[in-house]
DNA sequence: ATAATCCCGACTGTTTCTGTTGTGTATCGA
DNA sequence: TCGATACACAACAGAAACAGTCGGGATTAT
């Protein structure tokens, strides 16, 4: 259950934007340089997060991206949804299809608290928090 | 982030030997008619929950396995980590080697937090609650 | 002995991850 | 208008993880 590349990509580049908002639009060059990612599969996650409503981008020349709104109102858990999809760790939950065992398994209840956990968790964090140099944990 | 079959396997199997506690030890085959999942597949699950000191096996006829602790000294933690390995979700973190730009890094701790999210649910779930029929969420 | 059972290593098909490459399109400034 | 600077997007590819299978060997109760 590791934190995948994409998503650790993608939260550096947001906390990025999040540093250099108000100025003019960032170039996906100059994140993927200053943050030492790979160009173009930084371009794809930021493609995710444009699709997501997070980032705006503009084209041609000085064009770049910035955040679609302020930083303080941009959880963890938005950015993570907009490039892994749904937080979900089963599939067999009621909301989605459910499973034929569903009602006598137990094992649901396990993974809808996890759920919980991790959603509550990713939920409280705001991308302003992270912007600020100095984390005290 | 989805939860891979290994551990919904592992898990359901542990339940199933927390209800037969007591018993003569369960064999394999039965756990895996039951629960309705692959005999191979599951054994080698088994191996790892084996490695990790959490069931105890008997070989020969009228072998099988069972619990090597009381259920409620089994936590979902200790069952997800002797099937996955350790829960962390990144391999940056201080306690395992940090990466180049730990420090400067408020990513860090994000995952950080959400790592003590997930181990904090996870911990607080013992095995004896889920081996009763109705859960009561 | 024989049947039941665990043990274990090797193998395989599929999917996901982590990128790369190449082409096209929009915009700005000279 | 031309060219440089950007984003947009689709196709491709190697590596790893996942999910599961197979076959043989070792152990033990009856």
């Amino acid at each position: 259950m590791r934190i995948s590349s994409r998503c650790e990509y993608g939260l550096r580049a947001m906390i990025y934007l999040a540093r250099t908002a108000g100025d003019d639009p960032t170039p996906l060059t100059e994140i993927a340089r200053r943050e030492d990612m790979p160009t173009a599969f930084l371009e794809r996650i930021l493609a995710r997060l444009r699709e997501g409503g997070l980032v705006a981008s503009t084209r041609g020349a000085s064009g770049g991206y910035r955040l679609s709104r302020p930083a303080g109102a941009i959880s963890v858990a938005d950015i993570v949804t907009a490039i892994e999809g749904p937080l979900s760790l089963v599939g067999c939950l009621p909301d989605e299809g459910g499973c034929a065992r569903a009602g006598s398994c137990a094992s649901q209840a396990v993974w809808r608290r996890l759920d919980d956990a991790i959603s509550r968790a990713l939920s409280d964090i705001s991308l302003d928090e992270l912007s600020v140099e100095a984390i005290t944990t």
